[in-house]
DNA sequence: TTGAAAGCGCTAACAA
DNA sequence: TTGTTAGCGCTTTCAA
């Protein structure tokens, strides 16, 4: 590895001192120095080919300009979308991530936290909050910056950056009414992420507020937001034999699992039962029938957290919201239609 | 943010020397060392909280631990995994991963690349190669370890780590004459990736050994590997009103975009034409009907490529293969069968 | 086996 | 406006 070009090189070079080189190379140094000397060591900087080292500089001023992302999982489709948000704001300001997995584990998750604050993270924004994260916690009361995305913890004043799950479930069953549901039951998501269980409570309240029964029977807790636990959990329901037209499912993958487990027991969507989702995942569109399901910002989560985050950084005493609701939408496809006439 | 515990804290607190308190942390160092006095430093570290600061190791020894990944974009299902494969390997090593995005833009790249030389990454692994980029090479000839992964540059004794794509399309072609097809045209994609090159190459190469005849006017070259070129090419390919019954498309995205512009035109897949794709992306299963296809490794080709950077970081003189090429499986689903009796 | 001291490349307070 | 100096936290050579 051929060696790279240090200040030092270049104040030999030009013979002003390494101090001055900095200066020059510094937007803000710049402002007490000669245009002179500033050209003349830019020159000289561009000729060899100067870059600066980031290790001293952090080393130096205590800041890496690097962020920890910290996020559940890559190859779900939802993630890369908030990171691609997170980056664009970062990359523009001179940031760069470090992202890791968690797959949802909390051991890893706590070892890779160890991980990001080794390499002294400015910030992290955490995509993979738990409902309840005592060490993140305690990494955010010793002051350094962190925001969740997508979900909140609990009990701390962490900001959060999410969707509006709340406004999502009362649109789906709002439709699903307006369609003649009147029998609809729910694949949960796990209940130690915000997500499952607001989804979860919004369900309930709601079809109280409907006046419609809501049978305990028809709830099914998923241990995971994925495709085998929404055909387990569908399963599940079907086979206590409860009759219900519709079936809210508290994600899109774990609605895609319950369109599995339909077709394995010979019903049809939207003929037999109508089915819904959340979170509108690109390539889900092909899925067929098309899902009805929820828009959620992901872009919009990402980049709205990568601002916090260097708000938070840029000026530790500014007041930043604890929790901030982005909107979403309603997505009608062809997974639900008006139940068939009942059959006693 | 609360101060951070360093050696020199533990040196006061056990008073010992820094050096020591150095030494009695490192697994090397403690080879010079009473027992004793390493169960008191290491003791006394685990009890004040102490972390290594990785800026000031990198500092003095000119190493990051961290490595630079380049992909085109990380919303395109294939990356997530092959970063998965990368970082599989990179996490048990201690090396950390900073992942950018180029959107197949070689301004974009080449800034992204300075950031990641700014960094000081140990190495680089690139998985949005262009067929030629001086940039690249000149970094990897001044010694900097670099390796391709999915694509390859030409050119260049940059070590790549591929997916045969050869026996793709052979087995492809093998399989569509068996069906029955005689007429098979091409999607091709950019002929500045060696991906489309070669595929593209041993599509013609494929069709004069098994004595077809090649049409030109029945290959039409995309500039992206996205489904909008996908749908452009195959409706530039049908408005020609050439016969053909089958239509091999350089990646799944490709062929997604094939099976709309079909179903513009009103053509069925596979009744009226049958189509494929490469890759074999994750989610693509649900579309219909099943898209055959060519499964390539994904999370494989990640965890070789980062295997390989680390050889050639831990010993640089090496030897390193300049080409590793994984095999690739013919996946057979629903989206090719015999082609109908001819018309005429 | 342990300590002393230098220095990685940079910034910033202070001096001139 | 520019130079001097110290030091960020760590490793490592040399000396004891």
């Amino acid at each position: 590895m051929k060696k790279s070009v240090t200040l030092k090189d270049i104040a030999r070079e030009t013979g002003v001192h390494v101090s001055t080189v900095s200066r020059a190379l510094d937007p803000i140094g710049q402002k007490m120095l000669t245009a002179s000397v500033i050209e003349k060591v830019r020159a000289c900087a561009l000729r060899m080919g100067y870059r600066k080292n980031n290790l001293a500089f952090g080393l130096k001023t205590n800041r890496t300009m690097t962020i920890g992302v910290i996020i559940p999982d890559l190859t779900n489709t939802l993630f890369p979308l908030i990171v691609r948000g997170i980056e664009s704001v970062l990359e523009a300001r001179g940031y760069a991530s470090i992202i890791v997995n968690t797959d949802n584990n909390a051991d890893r998750k706590a070892k890779l936290l160890d991980v990001l604050l080794e390499r002294g993270v400015d910030g992290i924004i955490d995509a993979a909050a738990d409902i309840s994260d005592p060490k993140m916690i305690e990494v955010f009361e010793q002051g350094l910056p962190i925001v969740t995305v997508n979900r909140a913890i609990k009990g701390t004043s962490i900001p959060s950056i999410i969707n509006d799950d709340t406004a999502g479930i009362q649109l789906l069953l709002k439709f699903l009414v307006e369609k003649g549901h009147r029998k609809i039951a729910h694949v949960a998501g796990p209940q130690f992420l915000t997500t499952g269980r607001t989804r979860l409570q919004v369900f309930e309240n709601t079809l109280k507020d409907l006046n419609l029964t809501l049978l305990s029977d028809l709830v099914e807790i998923t241990s995971r937001f994925d495709e085998d636990e929404g055909l387990r959990a569908t399963e599940v329901l079907l086979e206590k034999k409860l009759e219900f037209t519709a079936l809210v499912c508290a994600n899109d993958r774990l609605a895609i699992g319950a369109l599995e487990a339909l077709k394995k027991h010979g019903l049809k969507c939207p003929d037999d039962i109508s089915v819904t989702g959340f979170n509108n995942l690109p390539y889900l569109r092909m899925a067929m029938p098309g899902l009805t399901t929820i828009n959620i910002q992901k872009f919009n989560v990402g980049r709205a957290s990568a601002e916090l985050i260097l708000r938070s950084i840029d000026d530790p005493d500014a007041v930043i919201p604890s929790c901030t609701i982005l909107p979403v939408q309603l997505i009608e496809r062809g997974s639900v239609k008006p139940p068939a006439p009942a059959k006693h």
